[in-house]
DNA sequence: TCAATCCTGTAATTTCTATTACATTGGATC
DNA sequence: GATCCAATGTAATAGAAATTACAGGATTGA
């Protein structure tokens, strides 16, 4: 076995400290061992003789020893083609605690389902009205989904204008409509268990003529009725709750194909906001972490 | 240029002995080059100043840093795999924008490799530790991460007592660590770039004898110094910006665990709060997307 | 052939590194 | 709560490693 995978493996069985050991090895593997023993300690946060002591549970006599068997794996890693053969050690996970594995497989399955639910000109629909900056666009989401949208604003906040976020109560979101104008695009988040709340607000967008980006799951939520954009995402994951990664991966590759599309007007802003953000750290969060109330 | 291609563009100009040394350089390139001098020399049959004599020829101040260089050349060939190439250097290409397919398959390949990334027993610590009943538990993220954290903290809070999330500007977080008892456990979310204003508040945590569990990046979080528990996600995207879709797969991972785990003492608090949700649908929202200013 | 110059290796020196010994902390157990 | 054991860091030590100084030897040009 290589030693990646040896240290991998007995991550669980490590002290602490020399867990931290193995954790900025394998961040920066295989440098951070081919240094000395005390860049290592500094990189682990730790001190030298707990990196002499994780080497020797590795099982090597001294450090230098265990330099020389990295060494020799990595130039079996650069001389062989394919580079990567790390086999996992699949341990049989037992069916009442799913493991890592268990869970990503299914998460992995949803997206693939979800890549067949959305077609892809409503995804470029989509994408086309998130473009449009004379309109303004506004975001969403229910008891779960709303953390989606928060993310999917704050985004699209730095590359184009008028990003914003229905915010507060319920029964302050009337109110708010009333900025809309006419062509505005809403950005909504609603999976099941559907919320009453949001098809009220759907109605009332519509009459606001108000163009609406539903994403939603298969069984599409009440609101799909006043929606001008579809996007059914498959969130079924067998498990006690429904999964959102399927909606976050959409969000994302909105993002980033509209990101794409608007780099050159967006590269400024981009630049600039980022300045402020970085230049300005005791900001930084609340520059960030946008919430509804700005 | 690479040190490799250096040395091989300036054999001819080499005298006798270090061409020995260039030669046997690049025949057990790049292993002869980490170990020692005397290795070096031996391997290629001359001695230990023809070495040093070869180095500094190729313009490097001392031994050390010659090989602190060759380091850094072998992490970035094994590191690239895929020749990451962001936003930033595609600037004047016509964006090739890119579907749902090439968005949604890079995903896939993040959280592939996040599984490699994450060892088995982290994942199990980090459910025992938010699993213990006794102790609370609090979370924070960053700009973007902020969103995951809320996510993940309005699921828990479902399935078990004393879930909370460090709220508002950073200057008030240090009085929000005032609530905290030694032993509780405290989630932080961090991928680069890394917010200072974590690690100054990770140092606090550790003071107060808080157990931290750290979701960041392969890169580690500055705070993985005073974690507990670290859990690499893969969030290179090739995108414009980070995946954080990795992220929440693992929160939903760590969810579903810790609710099969506490399920028979959590069903009846989900049912309480489920009855008080659905038949006061006035709150709901804000019950669900807790932000930071409540 | 001789002298000058550049290589090259041996040996001494200095710097830094790995290692060991020991004290202190922290957590677990009864 | 008190005690024990493991874990961790500090400091001292031993050991290489890199670097320097110097002298012998090869090579070149006159």
């Amino acid at each position: 076995m290589s030693i990646r995978n040896q240290v991998h493996a007995g991550l669980g069985t490590l002290p602490g400290a020399e867990k931290k050991v193995a954790h900025a090895f394998l961040a920066h593997y295989p440098t951070a061992g081919l240094s000395t023993i005390a860049e290592l300690a500094q990189a682990a946060g730790t001190s030298a003789p707990t990196v002499l002591r994780f080497v020797t549970r590795l099982g090597f006599e001294s450090f230098p020893e265990f330099q020389r068997a990295l060494r020799e794996e990595v130039q079996a890693q650069l001389m062989s083609p394919s580079p990567l053969e790390r086999g996992r050690s699949t341990t049989s996970t037992q069916p009442d605690t799913p493991g890592l594995i268990t869970s990503f497989g299914r998460v992995s399955a949803n997206l693939d389902a979800t890549l067949e639910a959305i077609s892809e000109s409503e995804f470029d629909a989509a994408c086309d009205l998130l473009s449009d900056p004379k309109s303004a666009c506004y975001f969403l989401g229910g008891r779960f989904t709303d953390f989606i949208a928060g993310y999917m604003a704050a985004h699209l906040r730095i590359i184009r204008p008028n990003v914003r976020r229905f915010s507060g109560q319920t029964s302050t979101w009337h109110d708010q409509v009333l900025d809309l104008r006419p062509g505005d695009v809403v950005v909504l988040f609603d999976i099941r268990r559907y919320q009453p709340d949001l098809v009220r607000l759907g109605e009332i967008l519509v009459e606001r003529k108000a163009r609406i980006v539903l994403v939603t799951d298969p069984w599409l939520s009440p609101v799909a009725r006043f929606a001008h954009v579809v996007l059914p995402c498959v969130v079924e994951a067998g498990r006690t709750w429904d999964s959102s990664v399927p909606l976050l991966a959409l969000a994302e590759a909105l993002i980033d194909r509209v990101s794409r599309g608007q780099w050159g007007s967006a590269q400024a802003r981009m630049q600039a906001l980022e300045d402020i953000h970085w230049n300005n750290p005791a900001d930084a969060d609340d520059d960030g972490a946008d919430r509804k109330d700005q």
